[in-house]
DNA sequence: ATATGTGCAAATATTTTGCATTCGA
DNA sequence: TCGAATGCAAAATATTTGCACATAT
């Protein structure tokens, strides 16, 4: 298991490389927002525990840094808020659970295939593959039944 | 090309299948969502010219609903609001032109096979498929160089 | 006639911004 | 030191709700 002293040095360099000020408070955010898929207001309150001071303001400015930077991706699910993640090494997608919302990656081997198709069909040069899927895990299927 | 009086009364006959009534505002929010993927502010701007008095809050209210009803679907582009189409009859997906917002419809004839495969090894029962891909159409492409 | 739907205004939720103060380089 | 980053409060944007009145069935 990753150290906290350790992911919080990493999250640092990973800042400072980027030529900006290497903040307590985006350290902090860039750690909350390695521990899942969460959205503005959930990555605010868990951080809030170990930095009580830290504005929600902030939380949205760094995200809105960290995305223009590429460090974190934006995620569009059914509601009107956002969600983030670490932005993943390797292309990757989401299945839904409608009943529990949890969220679930997968890694789509034909996915190259499909945007080099789809761009040729279409004449677009394609930068970005988003795929999500809904429906219905394992365990919220066995509670309906 | 469709008429105003045949369109309109196809939208009417929609909503009396559902149950439900088929208000003058609701036959005319339905009207403007065939025109494309718009989102709320614009169904409502687009609405309100030919009935003044319609509410916002109707165009929100119908909206809910005709996504209850499966009459449209919500798309989850970029931005903090959703944008709204009539469900289409066979499944399709987005291209989305980053510089000037174009949305262009395809068909991807590997989304079984994928749904399949995904719904396989996660165990889910998977209900909905959506791709979204992101990039530059040919005009700007051709504007930018 | 009556339950359902609408408009309006106000509430709620989400995200952004202005500005005085603080803090990292 | 000094420009960049933060906190706070207020604005902007998106969506929902309560309630009195209107309307489809």
């Amino acid at each position: 298991m990753t150290s906290k002293i350790k992911s919080s040095e990493s999250n640092r360099r990973a800042l400072n490389v980027t030529g900006l000020r290497a903040t307590s408070q985006r350290a902090l955010i860039l750690e909350v927002v390695r521990h899942g898929h969460l959205d503005a207001d959930e990555i605010y309150r868990q951080a809030r525990a170990k930095q009580p001071r830290l504005s929600l303001s902030t939380v949205y400015r760094t995200l809105r840094m960290l995305k223009k930077l590429g460090l974190v991706e934006e995620l569009h699910f059914d509601e009107a808020h956002h969600h983030y993640e670490i932005k993943p090494s390797s292309e990757h997608h989401h299945l839904v659970c409608l009943s529990c919302g949890k969220i679930v990656e997968f890694e789509c081997p034909l996915s190259p295939k499909m945007k080099e198709d789809i761009a040729r069909k279409n004449d677009f040069e394609v930068t970005g593959v988003e795929i999500r899927m809904t429906g219905y895990c394992p365990k919220c299927r066995q509670n309906r039944k």
